[in-house]
DNA sequence: CTGTATCCTTAGGGATACTG
DNA sequence: CAGTATCCCTAAGGATACAG
């Protein structure tokens, strides 16, 4: 619950998530970050969609601004950034699932690991527990 | 389960999703569908982020031809249009409800009914049911 | 009023060069 | 390799005129 006072176009809870992440490339990075166990720059650029180097900066850096990312030195490599959800970030996984588990149901292209919807279908709230407890490890 | 061909950069659901409502209006238009009961064209250019009408048709068409959003003629008024959402639109009921809860949750601008996170809080699945019910009246 | 079409500006974003 | 900056084109979309 923090006051970002950026000027939104209404204070509907909806238009907010779209002002948050209402693009073709952001969702892609916060995918990665959650799914994907992504932390460095290049580990994004490497995704399928091919986002473009200017692109994922903007993202990041956007994300981070926002308070879904958070963008500390690597210790183990002066040169480089480590990225990863804040709580505000990992919060959005129950979102995240559900709209896996829709695009799952209504696109035949689609791939996911086999057992994503069996999970989902037997133990909703133990699938995303699962997830949960992998995004604080 | 539907083949829809066009080609997508990857076949990742999140992806999937990010191709058929990820921009900055789309999901308003849903969102006035699920939650608000519109359906006629002036209800939607009604909404408070002001969608401009060459937007809004631009975005029921995509809709349409997606097989989210229906498009019926009126039997009451030859002249014009009921807009619904498909039982494939319906299905995004419960990623609203998580993205409404997470936009509640982390804006402190957002406004929203009072007892939405409480029944959130209390009872997900049954909230969600409430919502189901009145779309399918 | 319901919707479509056109005009025109701005923002999104691809390619790629560049710096440390 | 990590990240930034620039160049330039295309698509998104605001304003508004128009047709039924």
């Amino acid at each position: 619950m923090t006051d970002n006072s950026k000027d939104l176009r209404s204070n509907c809870p909806i238009n907010f998530a779209v002002e948050t992440f209402g693009d073709k490339w952001t969702l892609l990075v916060i995918r990665d970050l959650m799914f994907k166990g992504k932390r460095y720059y290049g580990d994004f650029l490497a995704s399928d969609e091919k986002i473009s180097t200017n692109i994922l900066a903007d993202r990041l850096q956007k994300l981070e601004t926002n308070g879904v990312v958070s963008k500390l030195p690597d210790p183990e490599n002066g040169s480089k950034y480590i990225y990863s959800l804040t709580e505000k970030g990992k919060a959005l996984l129950p979102a995240m699932v559900e709209v896996t588990a829709w695009s799952v149901q209504h696109d035949s292209l689609t791939n996911t690991p086999d057992d994503f919807m069996r999970f989902y279908n037997a133990d909703k709230n133990g699938l995303i527990e699962m997830f949960k407890s992998k995004l604080d490890n």
